[in-house]
RNA sequence: GCACCGAUGGUCUAGACUGGUCUAGGACUCCAGCCUUCCAAGCUGGGUACCCGGGUUCAAAUCCCGGUCGGUGCACCA
């Protein structure tokens, strides 16, 4: 009987397991799940929400305030004319047509496009219609003939105010309050070229068929950078040279022509000279995306930077680059690199009516934008995968989380409820949480359930409490990775907990270290 | 959105075909207490479930219909 669980649990799909551990242990839960759920709707739970603020404010901290960058935070709810220039009310729409037999679901103008060669993007329903009539288009699989087309808008509509029809959007990327924002940005902040915007938020979009737990979902988050330049400095952006060794592995559209998946290493400065990508910009920021997501634990053998192809990208694009990972269920885009050049903000000044020309050198320039725009809930569901863990040494699961994304620094605990250990470790649990580490508090059940219970929220050490404590005021620090044990002094804790959590020693070492400034 | 399949405590499941001893059983988990000086395994007690709505029937976890959610395939994924 035994046995056979175990059996079962393994061969699980390994996005079954991390559902279950999300589920189990408060990191995402199904929105409005004692109602049923509502497809492609999840929310965070409490540790899903620690990870969360984690990784949010590690991208904070080095995208966007190490690059002098400025963020805003806009209105999710827009007016219609924000998606008239921005494209997304013509473009972001599928015309579907169904089968009348066999119920098979086209989009009506690449059954058009396919037939007979003619170009139908952006039609009406109704042209739609007519131009099947009078081609006899009929359906590619059984022949059938087809209802009348009906538009799919991948955006969610909404109405604001008393009165009916006031239509509002809600919006699909949080790229376009940016673009809204950018003389006031640029203006109030007094910015000179090149600079960044940043946002992060909630965007939804209407997906025909969520699926794959957070990986394809109708409201989700968005870490977004506009990095602005003039024309001239694409080429030349602020700190390329430090990153311009990194190797980035990409994957051309050569290599895709070939049917190659394996993505080929090249440093960002040869990518640069053999116009392997649009720019030294991009190349800046696909670099620094790999390191951001080594750092939150992501395999980057697992990484590749993917050219889109043309039918892939807008005709206003100038190169876009996928950041794929290679998950469970195969390559997942999880960050979008476009280079939109100028066609956003050429695009609201045509439409608005606003001047969106920016001071430089002499005289005025609309800038160029290169925007790397990261999933939140697919990073994390990436960090979750590469870090899962089912090992020889336990008998439970676990996450080997760096502490940059631990929902917990540090968990404290007595090692019994007894003869004061429970009082003393409730008092050096308050004192670590008033140092800012996050940490988390626990007395049921045996000491090796807690260790237990630690791992499978992947936090990194445990503080133990025990009867030398009170003795002698040291602790026990237990190691997640190698579940060894160090002894230190309750006035050394603060700083070997910073020396574990900044990952530049090893378990072993800092044990020395202590001792060796002590001397 | 289409087709097929499925849904029982937090998790894995028994029961469904053949409606009634099912006031729904088990294992793990969870909670309380005991035990225990370091890796989920001892003892005692306890909590928690038939997805939602309608129908058939004397009687529905079980049969029928609709919906929701999930899986797979198709389509879709600016």
């Amino acid at each position: 009987m035994e046995e056979l669980k175990i059996s079962t649990k393994e061969n699980k799909p390994l996005l079954d397991k991390i559902q279950d551990v999300s589920f189990r242990r408060g990191i995402v839960f199904p929105a409005a799940d004692i109602y049923g759920g509502l497809a492609g709707a999840f929310d965070y739970g409490p540790i899903g929400t620690l990870m969360r603020q984690k990784l949010i404010n590690f991208w904070r901290d080095y995208f966007v305030k190490s690059e002098g960058h400025y963020e805003i935070e806009g209105s999710l709810i827009l007016p219609p004319k924000v998606f008239e220039a921005s494209g997304h009310l013509a473009k972001f729409c599928d015309p579907l047509v169904q089968c009348k037999e066999c119920k098979s679901m086209f989009r009506a103008d690449k059954i058009i496009e396919d037939k007979i060669e003619l170009n139908a993007d952006g039609l009406a329903p109704k042209e739609l219609d007519e131009i099947i009539a009078k081609n006899k288009l009929t359906c590619p699989s059984c022949d059938g003939a087809f209802m009348n087309a009906r538009e799919f808008n991948l955006m969610l509509k909404t109405q604001v105010g008393s009165v009916e029809g006031n239509v509002a959007y809600l919006r699909p990327e949080t790229a376009q309050n940016i673009f809204i924002n950018f003389k006031r940005v640029a203006h109030s902040m007094r910015a000179k070229l090149p600079f960044g915007i940043a946002q992060v938020g909630k965007v939804y979009r209407n997906e025909i068929s969520p699926r794959q737990f957070i990986i394809r979902v109708r409201e989700f988050e968005q870490m977004e950078v506009e990095a602005f330049f003039a024309e001239e400095q694409l080429d030349n952006p602020p700190h390329f040279e430090e990153l311009a060794d990194e190797v980035l592995p990409l994957l051309t559209r050569e290599m895709q022509a070939k049917g190659i998946k394996k993505s080929k290493n090249v440093t960002v400065a040869e990518a640069v000279q053999k116009k392997l990508i649009p720019n030294a910009a991009m190349g800046y920021y696909l670099a620094k995306e790999k390191i951001l997501f080594e750092e939150v634990g992501v395999n980057t053998e697992l990484i590749r930077f993917r050219h889109m192809l043309p039918k892939e990208t807008p005709h206003y694009s100038g190169g876009n680059f996928d950041l794929e990972i290679k998950l469970s269920i195969g390559w997942t885009e999880v960050v979008g690199n476009a280079f939109r050049q100028q066609y956003d903000l050429i695009s609201h000044e045509k439409h608005s009516g606003t001047k969106m020309a920016v001071q430089h050198t002499n005289g005025n320039v609309i800038p160029f934008v290169i925007e790397p725009s990261i999933g939140v809930g697919r990073t994390l569901y990436c960090i979750l995968e590469s870090c899962y863990r089912e090992t020889e040494d336990r008998d439970w699961t676990w996450f080997q989380f760096p502490p940059t994304i631990s929902p917990y620094d540090v968990h404290v605990y007595p090692l019994m409820k007894k003869d004061g250990m429970e009082d003393k470790a409730q008092e050096i649990f308050e004192e670590l949480r008033g140092e800012g580490f996050e940490v988390a508090f626990d007395t049921s059940g045996k000491i090796g359930k807690r260790y237990a219970r630690a791992d499978e929220i992947g936090t990194p050490y445990c503080v133990t409490i025990d009867y030398d404590s009170l003795k002698d005021d040291t602790v026990t620090i237990r190691d997640r990775d190698t579940m060894k044990q160090i002894r230190v002094h309750l006035e050394d804790l603060n700083d070997v907990l910073i020396l574990l959590l900044s990952s530049e020693y090893a378990f072993d070492e800092v044990e020395d270290i202590i001792a060796e400034q002590q001397k």
